[in-house]
DNA sequence: TAAAGCATGTAAGAGGTTACATGATTGG
DNA sequence: CCAATCATGTAACCTCTTACATGCTTTA
């Protein structure tokens, strides 16, 4: 996931590695430690993905190159990223995505939320029904299905949205072709 | 973290593997894969925080002992279990919590989401500000602003509640000491 | 000039992921 | 009896965490 993160944040303009771990914390990635960015960059520099520009003092930018804008576009595509924070990455970047892909990926995402809301809400009713008396489990597992919900209405914005850029984009498929 | 669910699951009953990783599915921690949960198990054997029960055909089912009794308190209790799903694994196992602890335990993680959103908040408005025309950014930032809301009005109701447990609870404090 | 924050890096160890392999049990 | 599901396990690989070490730059 780092990987994706650096390529595309790279793509817009170089950075250096606090800079990058700066704007992932903007972007709610708070998580990201030093330890694994640094020698992410040198892993993703060695494979010939992106290149340093040393810089003013200490500082070491890197900027994407042509490997990594394919390797990160691969990436960005790929279905196998639909897991958690994964999807919200990927979303960040979706300015990078044609507009069927975005479409694509968004009713994926949304599909798969909508199976961990019946998981959530089977596990609910269960805890109910056995009445053990937990509250804070019991106050977990409602949270689980709430918020599940919310990022499924949160979904549904994305995807109207993403079709409304799509009959905005190529409206002549509709009124062109022969007269 | 894997170390604690096993743990605080055990402490309710023994259970097999297959069986604690399908709770921890109902739980909403659905990326815990056998891969790590078996060598889990055959390390917390190891250090004698669980023992093995050999039952029925093919299934282990494993009972926590009293020094993981004990370990499962120690890392119940810690400090530093805050961040993201870590806290909703300790929130699944609250019951095994003192009160006062329970409520320390959520004014902490509230005052860590307040600070998360803070940041959020102002990553919101600096999008906004740039004008970078990114609406996909811009409704990531704003959806974690939203979610972050969502998840400390969820923390206020338990400390609510926790708060009415513990007025409950001891309420000699209240009416006793001298005359 | 001292402190605070900026900035990069390494090493050890723990732990997870994926893929593979195997065998038992149950239902059609 | 076959398929699906239950159930456990191993190995290679990779990545992250934590802790430590270092040095620059700004500002009070």
């Amino acid at each position: 996931m780092l990987d994706l993160a650096v390529l595309g944040l790279l793509r817009k303009r170089p950075r250096h590695g606090y800079e990058l771990k700066a704007r992932l914390v903007e972007l709610g990635f708070a998580r990201v430690s030093f330890g694994s960015l640094y020698p992410a960059l040198r892993r993703l520099e060695k494979r010939g993905l992106i290149e340093a520009l040393r810089q003013s003092g200490r500082r070491k930018a890197y900027r994407l190159t042509d490997l990594g804008e394919q390797e990160f576009a691969r990436i960005l595509g790929s279905t196998d990223h639909d897991e958690d924070g994964r999807f919200n990455m990927r979303l960040a970047f979706f300015q990078y995505l044609e507009p069927p892909a975005r479409l694509r990926s968004l009713k994926r995402r949304r599909s798969h939320l909508v199976s961990r809301l019946q998981n959530a809400q089977v596990a609910l009713q269960d805890e109910i029904a056995a009445g053990s008396g937990d509250h804070y489990t019991a106050a977990l597992l409602q949270h689980n299905v709430a918020s599940t919900e919310s990022d499924i209405s949160f979904l549904d914005q994305l995807i109207a949205y993403a079709r409304s850029e799509m009959a905005a984009e190529a409206p002549r498929t509709l009124t062109g072709g022969k007269k």
